[in-house]
RNA sequence: GGCCCUGUAGUCUAAUUGGUAGGAUACGGCGCUGUUAACGCCGUGGUGCUGGUUCGAGUCCAGCCGGGGCCGCCA
């Protein structure tokens, strides 16, 4: 039986079986309260020593926090009990005993992610798990609806990408190969046949960064759709996102609640988003003393100070193309970009990017090999453009960052069950 | 790649100008028939490593190893 159909009242009376582990144990002498935990929530498990015998007692009040148990009893409803309902004992085994396990109320950092496999019992970790699945399940529910189909990139490939050196290199038998950063450039490939598509995948990042927005190993969820343009890639985004945060608010309200996110600011999200282009921003932030100026890239800060500004999602759109990634599509002067990055609300910083791409052959071409690139490595990619080429647009989600705006995290790494940064690769 | 902080029992932490390392929790034992991170009493257990300064180092210095925070890079 699990615990959540007892908590919803729905065995009040009967004499049932639960599997699970101790989550709180106590004992007054005479009796044993041993709170039970199973996916679907807690229940206390009250064993009293005249009603099953020495035996049983014994068992319930020598078992070990986290130990897995089985455990008869009879429902009732008992207003004492934690949850409301608790389990009249008669009958108690422990399945796998818990010596010493190294779960505390207080924990440090390291400890906590030195522990991170055992630490994934706690209720902080299960409540974002759930909230992840069901944000991810929202996602692809709207792809369905709106005609998208999923795909499956390679993660293994020999296209850096992104212009970066961040890349983890590794051997692919006698050549050198790369983890992917990103699968857009097979997405691309993808709308030829398929039109809309979107793949959720890792992407890696070789980069030594230490900040609560970014993990070496990140999940990216990314769409590429032909006979698009930038701006409804910008409404697919809007549209997609809402949904996400409204289901999560509808489905998973308990555990944002219980993590400190009011399922309210969730339910309220919906296009379309506020909008600013690159240069009004940069005005907002010099109005506000911020030291930039036309050219260079935001800083954490100064997204921090667009987020109190606009109270919500925001897109900030068409930067200037020199900042840009080489497959960008341009407007006529190639100064603009037609891009957008959605910033995340209270500082979440950058959750989205996406672009128009580029389908100007010789543009890429000139790009790729402005950024130190070995344009022979992309004939493929440059093939795309070379047969039925066709305007498209696409962007890459960083599912952490959502997910962590969802929970109300202040950092990425609880947004995912074994986080990987520079120096942490174990568990 | 840049700046900053930090390392004391299994865990979280205290220790004044350098002077016998204290508490909490966990664990073990005893007690307790309605606990809510139960409680009461008793017990075990500690300064990351190497060197230096000093009569004396958790404390000061150097190196090493580990961890964390902020930024860049991006999602």
């Amino acid at each position: 039986m699990k615990i959540g159909s007892i908590l919803d009242g729905q065995h009040t009376g009967e004499e049932i079986l639960i599997q699970g582990w101790i989550h709180r144990h106590r004992s007054t002498g005479g009796i044993v309260f041993a709170v039970v935990r199973d996916a679907t929530g807690v229940l206390q498990c009250t064993v009293k020593k005249d009603k099953v015998g020495e035996e049983v007692f014994a068992e319930a009040e020598t078992t070990d926090f986290e130990a897995s148990v089985r455990v008869t009893g009879v429902v009732e409803e008992d207003e004492r009990a934690p949850e409301g309902y608790e389990l009249q004992v008669t009958g108690f085994a422990e399945v796998g005993e818990s010596p010493d396990v190294p779960l505390y109320e207080d924990q440090g950092i390291e400890h906590e992610l030195d522990h991170r496999h055992l630490w994934l019992r706690s209720q902080e970790l299960t409540d974002v798990a759930k909230v992840r699945h069901t944000a991810m399940d929202a996602v692809r529910e709207w792809f369905t609806e709106e005609d998208f189909w999923q795909v499956w990139p390679s993660i293994l490939t020999k296209n850096a990408a992104e212009g970066g050196a961040n890349v983890f290199e590794l051997e692919y038998f006698e050549e050198p190969a790369y983890l992917t950063q990103s699968s857009q450039m097979y997405l691309e490939a993808m709308i030829y046949s398929l039109e809309r598509v979107w793949c959720l995948a890792p992407s890696f990042r070789a980069e030594k960064s230490r900040t609560p927005r970014h993990l070496t190993e990140y999940w990216h969820l990314e769409a590429e759709q032909a006979w698009c343009d930038n701006e409804e890639n910008i409404e697919i985004q809007e549209q997609l996102v809402a949904h996400a945060c409204n289901a999560v608010a509808e489905r998973a309200g308990e555990q944002v609640e219980q993590l400190g996110r009011d399922p309210a600011t969730l339910a309220e999200v919906a296009p379309p988003f506020d909008r600013v282009t690159y240069d009004e921003t940069v005005e907002l932030l010099q109005e506000e003393s911020h030291d930039i100026s036309w050219g260079e890239d935001f800083g954490a800060p100064d997204e921090r100070a667009l987020a109190r500004m606009f109270d919500g999602f925001v897109f900030v759109t068409h930067f200037p193309a020199k900042m840009k990634a080489f497959y960008m599509a341009q407007d006529e002067d190639e100064v603009y970009a037609k891009c957008a990055d959605l910033l995340g609300p209270e500082g979440y910083g950058e959750l989205i990017g996406g672009s128009e791409r580029s389908t100007d052959l010789d543009l890429v071409e000139r790009r790729l090999e402005a950024e130190g690139e070995d344009v022979e490595d992309y004939e493929w990619f440059l093939d795309l453009r070379e047969y039925g080429s066709v305007p498209h647009s696409g962007f890459g989600l960083g599912v952490e960052r959502f997910v962590a705006y969802l929970c109300n995290l202040d950092h990425v790494r609880d947004a995912v069950p074994f986080p990987r940064t520079p120096n942490r690769i174990q568990p």
